[in-house]
DNA sequence: GTAATCACG
DNA sequence: ACGTACGTGATTACT
């Protein structure tokens, strides 16, 4: 038998902290009972035990089998957020069947331990489940412990411990011997921590040899010292932390298959707890169901029918899983009525073009740009199971299909046959995709996917078939003329550092300019000294080697970034094919990768020469146009903030207003100073602000910049009170979202570390700004796509950097596209405030921006 | 694989 | 007391 025995406290605690406070409308606390559940149930469909036993500790034991007063006298009690939710969570999980061990005078880990040993003396297996890294020395060769974190559950088997630690299971109990563990009042040797501990430990292997023989070990003396100052604490501890293995409890794994007795009352129980997203995980229709399972695991129907697509009926929904590589579909498969059925490349471009029926699928934008090579265009993408999921959490790590079957308890069938495994999740596709929609559907999500993702991977697909031509023998040129300055710097900077070195490498550099050349060090990093270009250009006036340095960096990220990195991926038609991922950003921004066009030098006019390079095909021209300021008039927009939409009213420059209202004086009196700072503060608020990093940014004190930043918001109020607002109202839901339902969880909003409660906070405020901003320009690249279209124009749209748009024109089209393209950005949403777009026409990218 | 650096909005 | 602005991707060095 295979039992799983999970420490409840522990558990419990885990899920009360990695759990937002949830209420019910009585205001019972209910974060721990869901987040306990939740882990429970991923637990048990991942261990799949023949029976379940909860151990919990008892409050209050009236002695203690282990003889030592302090014994966890420090150990916090639990906050009564916490404690209220105990007693019912211990009523629920009876009332769903699971048996729970106790014993008086036992913590629940000794109780695991007991169940451990039985295990090993009947062959039986055992999963412990705990939060409790203490309980990693039970594990053995019968018994797997499963640590709960929030990062996700880790097995440890006996290797998996003699890697991570370099002992065994038993030796961990030797570490804390003499490590301590000041939570559990274990004192240890003074003065030798964990390292010292695993040391001695893995030479050693038992604190009671280390002690029979002190005299003869080759350690050093101020080890030998401290270990013989603390001779009776250490022996102590190594009595204290060894799990107890006998307590006096039904070890019976039989007697602990889990049955749920009484639905009715248990459903009942769960909706007055208001955990409805739980209750769909339980069965509660027959006495006979258990443990949190699917109902039934679908079966794997691989018929070798083949799909009669001219059969079936308008309006059915089709479940379509495709690979495609190297450009050329490799497979497809559909789910249809239960069944799967394979095809080739014929039968997939007349499935793709059946505007009957209705394909839910994933990676729709392979898809598109699939039909797109082929001149036909697909109308029935209906679904994307990856777009969806992203909609849902756009931070989770990866939306694999089996991923998603795990995230959202769809269990993917068995499956015998090898060459099947790929098909596992096609023949479950119906569920996830009904999860997946009810939960758009509960989100208000479903015109984000249906009427801006999908449609947008549509014209990224197009983006990445057309591509960005470029002059190869231009940047060819350029990277040469780079290459022969660099080596002409690298002999200067040995010379002056006395030196040949590799410049390229931040600690050799660091040890010339700090160490070698005595320059004063401002800065250091986990590995050593900082040597970023904060620091050196401080350091400009006091060594000529520093701004060889600065202008050997700027023109070695040039000439391998961009020189070298964008020769690479030239493809045969002599244009650049990078890749627009949809589903990569938290906020709602697209990236772009292999390569990334976003980050193009511009700020500087050396870098800014690489858009020479970006040009049109022969008899086009570039249209480009950017918004003007957009998430700034997006904040006044979200913040309702009448003074700063004025000023976006009133037509001037932002910046300038900005400093003339934070400045206090008119608007002529406004110095270019002023506004650059201005515009800092105005960066600033965008971004969550705090006075310290302004005050580095514009280089004034850290006094000035908090009035700076006082003195914006008394005169932009309602961005104050957004700002206020919009992270009280995170911290209830959870979540902030964008204008068009674009959300984004924020668990770190309840963590208990200052440090990532404070970075939610910024993204709070941040999220919804840029995502907006994010929103409307993917609306804006529909609406272009579908106007160039309609107006049967040879454009096309061929990049895309956050706020800035690029259409390819025949010259002949270029005056219409100009205006084309301004009026559909300025037209893609309306907002409090107008929103302007600036274009400008040219050969090359250098050009044709402003 | 991670850290440091620097390119962009 | 503590650390210090949001979102990305590519390259290089180094463990």
């Amino acid at each position: 038998m295979k039992i799983l025995v999970v420490d409840g406290n522990s558990l419990a605690n885990r899920a009360f902290y990695g759990v937002k406070l949830l209420t019910n409308k009585d205001g019972q606390f209910t974060n721990a009972i869901y987040g306990f559940l939740t882990m429970l149930g991923k637990i048990e469909r991942e261990e799949t035990p023949d029976a379940v036993a909860i151990a919990f500790d008892l409050k209050a034991p009236t002695f203690r089998h282990k003889a030592y007063d302090g014994y966890k006298a420090k150990r916090k009690g639990m906050p009564p957020e916490l404690a209220s939710q105990m007693p019912i969570l211990k009523e629920l999980l009876g009332q769903l069947g699971y048996k729970m061990v106790t014993c008086e005078g036992y913590e629940a880990d000794d109780i695991l331990g007991t169940f451990a040993r039985t295990c090993e003396n009947n062959d039986d297996v055992c999963v412990i489940a705990t939060g409790d890294r203490d309980s990693l020395q039970l594990a053995s060769d019968e018994t797997v412990v499963r640590l709960c974190t929030n990062k996700g559950d880790i097995r440890y088997t006996p290797e998996k411990i003699l890697e991570e630690y370099g002992v065994t299971p038993a030796g961990l109990i030797e570490i804390k011997a003499i490590q301590g563990d000041a939570s559990d009042n274990i004192p240890g040797v003074a003065g030798i921590g964990p390292k010292g501990a695993g040391d001695l430990i893995k030479k050693y292997h038992t604190v009671q040899y280390i002690y029979d023989h002190l005299d003869e070990l080759d350690i050093k003396d101020g080890v030998r010292k401290k270990l013989t100052a603390s001779k009776d604490n250490a022996l102590l501890s190594r009595m204290l932390g060894e799990i107890v293995r006998d307590v006096p409890v039904d070890t019976d794994a039989s007697h602990y298959v889990v049955k749920m007795e009484n639905p009715q009352q248990c459903a009942a129980l769960m909706a007055k707890l208001e955990l409805f997203s739980l209750m769909d995980k339980y069965d509660f229709s027959g006495a006979e169901q258990t443990a949190p399972q699917e109902k039934e695991s679908a079966s794997l129907d691989v018929t070798d029918e083949k799909l009669a697509l001219e059969e079936i009926p308008g309006g059915e929904t089709l479940y379509l899983q495709f690979s495609i590589k190297e450009k050329e579909l490799q497979t497809f498969s559909v789910l249809y009525k239960g069944k799967i059925y394979s095809g080739g490349e014929e039968d997939f471009s007349s499935l793709l073009q059946k505007d009957s029926v209705k394909l839910y699928t994933r990676g729709s934008k392979a898809l598109f740009a699939y039909a797109d090579r082929r001149g036909f265009s697909v109308n029935n993408i209906a679904f994307d199971v990856e777009l969806a999921a992203y909609l849902l959490d756009p931070s989770a790590k990866d939306y694999s299909d089996e991923n998603l079957c795990g995230m959202y308890e769809v269990a993917l069938p068995s499956c015998e046959r090898e060459e099947d495994r790929p098909l596992r999740a096609l023949a479950v596709y119906d569920k996830l995709c009904e999860k997946l929609e009810n939960r758009i559907r509960a989100n208000e999500q479903e015109s984000l996917l249906r009427d801006m993702e999908i449609p947008l991977a549509r014209v990224l697909a197009k983006m990445e078939n057309i591509g960005f031509a470029v002059d190869r023998e231009g940047i060819a040129a350029y990277g040469a003329m780079l290459s022969q300055q660099l080596r002409e710097l690298e002999a200067a900077i040995y010379l002056e550092a006395k030196q040949e070195f590799n410049i390229n490498s931040p600690k050799q550099l660091g040890k010339v300019l700090f160490e070698d050349m005595r320059l004063p060090a401002k800065k250091k990093t986990k590995s050593g000294y900082s040597t970023n270009a904060e620091v050196l250009e401080s350091l400009r006036y006091d060594h000529p080697i520093v701004e060889m340095v600065l202008q050997y960096r700027t023109l070695a990220k040039l000439n391998s970034t961009y020189c070298e990195g964008l020769l690479k991926v030239i493809g045969s038609d002599g244009r650049i094919h990078s890749s627009f991922n949809q589903t990569e950003t938290r906020t709602g921004r697209i990236s772009s990768t292999e390569p990334n066009l976003q980050n193009i030098p511009v700020r500087t006019e050396l870098g800014r020469e690489m858009r020479k390079f970006f040009c049109a095909r022969e008899g086009c021209v570039l249209v480009d146009a950017d918004y003007s300021q957009i998430e700034l008039r997006v904040l006044a927009h979200v913040a309702n903030d009448e003074n700063m939409r004025a000023a976006f009213r009133s037509n001037d420059d932002i910046h300038a207003i900005t400093a003339s209202q934070v400045f206090r004086m008119p608007l002529e009196m406004v110095t270019p100073l002023m506004r650059s700072r201005a515009k800092a503060v105005n960066f600033g608020i965008v971004y969550g602000i705090g006075a310290f990093s302004l005050a580095k940014d514009i280089g004034v004190t850290n006094k000035e910049a908090k009035q700076y930043i006082d003195s914006y918001l008394a005169h932009y109020s309602g961005v104050a009170k957004y700002m206020e607002k919009v992270v009280e109202r995170a911290k209830i839901d959870g979540y902030v979202e964008t204008e068009f339902h674009r959300r984004r969880a924020l668990p770190e909003l309840s963590s208990g570390k200052h440090m990532l409660r404070a970075f939610g906070e910024r993204v709070a405020r941040n999220m919804p700004i840029q995502g907006t901003a994010a929103d409307i320009i993917k609306i804006a690249m529909i609406r272009v796509d579908n106007r160039l279209q309609a107006e049967n124009l040879r454009a096309r749209l061929i990049l895309q950097v956050h706020d800035e748009l690029i259409v390819e024109a025949p010259e002949e089209e270029s005056e219409q596209v100009r205006r084309l393209l301004q009026e559909e950005m300025e037209n893609a949403v309306s907002l409090s405030v107008p929103l302007t777009a600036d274009a400008a026409i040219g050969k090359t990218w250098y050009d044709a921006k402003g």
